[in-house]
RNA sequence: GGGCUCGUGGUCUAGCGGUUAUGAUACCACCCUUACACGGUGGGGGUCAAGAGUUCGAAUCUCUUCGGGCCCACCA
């Protein structure tokens, strides 16, 4: 046979797969169905190693629960809407979406997400996935616009939708209004500058900020009710510098005496604080910042600057006109856009909301539905679900994404909603089949923001289940059985996901959560583009395979992060070679023989077949469970412990005698036990690293009748009657002797196949000879041992201890 | 500041009340023994982050401390 080319070799497996269809749903069979609702990747890029450790650790339970009997429902899905996607075609062609018509630059990302999503997907084949590549859906297709439309008038018609016009976060870089989920912190410098505010008595109060440039915005000063320095002021009134407008001191409790000089003023809107101020002591609302960033009108001279720039202009002028009494520099943690990493800002603007803090207690009692893996996951969720404050805000002042399917009435204002039979609809290009309920005017404006990303992603599950689409799939597949996805979207899909559930069908949206850990680089920390530290999964399949990385990426418990460790690879080398050379060694010693045959012929097992046979199935046993409890590592690491310590270091080496010099019905029981036992290793491994076993299992000679791929065939069972404790013990013993032998021999410099005259194995505990009689002569075999006796009582002469109840005594 | 989580030979990891603490990888020595030198055999290397407690007994349970990670809160 060749030296083994796993490149070769994995690509002639995956075309194989799709040849025969191995992975294919089908709809019509009566098998259990099992559903996963794989997370769709972001089209802004290539794989990385991230993609590669979740959807690999997905991939090997889909396999195992496919081996398993079920009837897989295993699509893939791209997330190409929203503003990662947008920002990806601007950089990658240059443009900019909003000096574009919506329609064009729809167009323009629908043309270019399609070569990117071609790239993404040559990448996920090359993993080995078992998804079933005629299922894949993007979601700003036609289909999934639908959807996420109908979801908009499902949660609207049950009085869940609403459109205000409130302060709320907003991102002036992407001019867009922005959710809680997706804020980050970020580190910056800045300044606090103390301002002195002058009192109607000429007195000076001083107030420290970091923002400077809000001072045309204030309407108030506040401080702690209970802080007796300042309980003087309030009431009075204070005259904000530069402006010279007055404004009152009031007190309140969310005020920290300790910070600055426990004064604070407050402005709309500077920070979340000043909206609570503003909403709680019904104050005059002075919006001073443009959604571009830029300031208006009511900010004076300052018209028309960044928010940045004013900042630095207003603290020069305040500090020229004595107006400023100290300034230093500070560290502190700002709330930005996750996508450009801009300061958020609050603006007063009309958005759509989904009502839904009143619903917290109904959405934990979902996720404690489902059976989440690793469990201590759930705890992220529910932390985050008791923490929120804000509805969901859905709309964004963005191009590429689903449109709200909502015109307003011209003439009265009123809200016109399509028609579920029209969906979807562009409102910028469709208009209203009917006029307006409220006036009868035929003139409609438009919606022209378009649903958050994440309107739409928290519906995979009902995007896959094809809701309102395919209604009798629907009822089949939903609520699905798995999702696989990362820790760090918990608050963000995996929420969102079960609020829409939740919302529309009152129920959890699957069964099952799998979280899985980052990919890290060698020293533990996080891969990104700055620290160069990224690893493209391309060029680890190139250099080592995909079944390495698999193995690579199965090498941890589930939820735990993993570093990128070259030797892990070097290892699952390792591991093929030996799987494939073992193949090998099967093949040459049961060249005329056949699997079937040998089934049916009667056995004469010697001890070693026994004890074999017992240990195989003990680890079916403890590997069907484990994989059961998402721990497939320890599935992983079992078997092949397995098949390398016991299967080839000693049953192969066992097994040769009779083989090569047994009697007929002895070498055929061997045979037989050869091939069962390694057949079933590899089934126990192909969940894993399905393209070598798949290339081992075409490559039995002895097996007539083989089916399309391994993939697919059943699991192994546990046969318990097999699983002998006798036996084991006798293994366990029969490999401390002939190690302790070997190590005697390697003590002395002898060669290993050098003989020995006698040795005489003591045994304190006469219990302990019926473990070794069957296992006297293979001992002597492997040790090359003239004559081995075994005595009960204590030793006599120079010996060996093996432990307190055996001990050695060998002669030259 | 809060929640969750992790900390075992150089490195990665199993074990989660009683083991001479598992295996991998790296290292050293010997060996090309008819599947495999991408192999075999053997060896050195760990006070199981630190401290205290519970227990006859703790890597394993509890508490404290230190260090890493993720998420959240604070952000005047």
């Amino acid at each position: 046979m060749a030296q083994l080319d796993l490149h070769t070799v994995e690509k002639k497996w995956q075309k194989h797969w799709d040849l025969e269809k191995t992975n294919a749903f089908i709809r019509e069979s009566n098998k259990p169905l099992f559903c996963i609702d794989v997370p769709p990747p972001t089209v802004s890029g290539r794989m990385h190693l991230g993609h590669a450790l979740g959807y690999t650790q997905a991939d090997v339970i889909a396999r195992y629960k496919k081996m398993q009997g079920f009837n897989l429902f295993y699509p893939f899905g791209f997330d190409d809407n929203g503003l990662a996607t947008e920002r990806f075609v601007e950089k990658e062609l240059n443009i900019r979406g909003n000096t574009l018509q919506r329609s064009e630059f729809t167009k323009l990302c629908l043309e270019h997400t399609k070569k990117a999503e071609e790239e993404l997907m040559h990448d996920f084949k090359a993993l080995g996935l078992a998804a079933d590549w005629s299922l894949v859906y993007r979601t700003i297709s036609e289909e999934v616009r639908e959807i996420a439309q109908h979801s908009f008038l499902d949660i609207y018609t049950k009085g869940r939708a609403y459109r205000k016009e409130s302060p709320h976060m907003f991102c002036t870089t992407c001019n867009t209004a922005v959710a809680q989920a997706e804020l980050e912190d970020s580190e910056k410098e800045s300044y606090f500058i103390d301002l002195l505010f002058e009192l109607e008595n000429k007195e000076k109060i001083t107030i420290s900020t970091t923002r400077p440039e809000m001072l045309a915005a204030c309407i108030s000063i506040f401080v702690h009710p209970d802080d007796k320095r300042y309980l003087g002021l309030v009431g009075k009134k204070a005259k904000v510098p530069i402006f010279n407008n007055w404004v009152a001191i009031r007190k309140d409790a969310r005020v920290n005496p300790e910070k600055g000089t426990g004064i604070v003023m407050c402005c709309t809107f500077g920070d979340q604080t000043d909206m609570e101020w503003y909403k709680a002591h019904n104050l005059e609302l002075k919006i001073i910042i443009n959604e571009n960033g830029t300031l208006n009108e009511k900010a004076g001279t300052y018209k028309g600057m960044k928010i940045k720039e004013a900042r630095e202009r207003i603290t020069a002028e305040l500090e020229k006109l004595g107006l400023t009494s100290g300034k230093k520099k500070i560290v502190h943690a700002v709330n930005v856009h996750e996508r450009c990493k801009t300061d958020i800002e609050f603006l007063v603007t009309k958005q759509w909301f989904i009502k839904y803090l009143d619903l917290k207690q109904e959405f934990l009692n979902q996720a404690k539905q489902i059976n989440w893996n690793p469990k201590h996951m759930i705890s992220r969720l529910e932390n985050w679900i008791s923490g929120l404050q804000w509805d969901w805000c859905i709309s964004r002042q963005r191009f590429f994404g689903v449109p709200f399917p909502v015109w307003y009435c011209k003439k009265c204002g009123a809200i016109k909603l399509a028609d579920e039979k029209d969906l979807p609809v562009d409102p910028l290009k469709d208009t209203p089949k009917e006029v307006c309920e409220k006036c009868g005017s035929k003139e409609f404006e438009p919606e022209k923001d378009v649903l958050d990303t994440w309107f739409t992603s928290s519906l995979t599950p009902q995007i896959n289940a094809k809701w309102k689409i395919d209604e009798k799939l629907f009822e089949k597949i939903y609520p699905l059985d798995l999702r696989p996805q990362g820790h760090d979207i918990i608050t963000l899909w995996a929420f969102n996901t079960i609020v829409k559930s939740y919302l529309h069908h009152k129920s959890i949206p699957w069964k099952n959560m799998m979280v899985n850990g980052w990919a890290l680089d060698a020293k533990g920390r996080k891969m990104s583009k700055s620290l160069g530290n990224v690893v493209k999964p391309r060029e680890v399949i190139e250099k080592y395979s995909a079944d390495a990385l698999r193995y690579w990426a199965c090498s941890v418990v589930l939820g735990e992060d993993v570093p990128y460790n070259e030797k892990e690879f070097v290892a699952a080398i390792r591991l093929i070679n030996k799987i494939y050379n073992s193949s090998k060694f099967v093949n040459l010693v049961t060249e005329n023989a056949s699997y079937e045959k040998l089934t049916e012929k009667k056995k004469k097992y010697a001890s070693e077949d026994l004890w074999i046979l017992s240990r195989l199935n003990s680890v079916i046993k403890s590997s069907t469970e484990n994989m059961e409890n998402y721990n497939f590592s320890r599935a992983l690491a079992e078997t092949r412990d397995f098949f390398w310590l016991e299967f080839c270091d000693m049953y192969i080496e066992e097994v040769k005698d009779r083989i090569y010099s047994g009697t007929e019905e002895e070498k055929q029981t061997a045979q037989f036990v050869l091939i069962e036992t390694f057949l079933t290793v590899l089934k126990l491994f192909t969940p894993f690293m399905p393209h070598i076993t798949e290339e081992c299992y075409q490559s039995l000679n002895a097996l007539n009748k083989k089916s399309r791929s391994i993939t697919i065939e059943k699991y192994p069972k546990t046969d318990s009657s097999l699983i002998n404790e006798f036996y084991e013990k006798m293994g366990e013993l029969k490999m401390e002797i002939i190690s302790s032998i070997r190590k005697y021999k390697n003590s002395k410099g002898m060669a290993l196949n050098k003989e020995l005259k006698k040795v005489i194995i003591y045994l304190e505990d006469g219990k302990l000879k019926e473990y070794l009689e069957p296992v006297k002569g293979t001992i002597s075999k492997t040790c090359k041992i003239q004559s081995l006796e075994i005595e009960v009582g204590k030793a006599k002469g120079a010996i060996i201890e093996i432990n307190k109840q055996i001990a050695l005594l060998i002669e030259e």
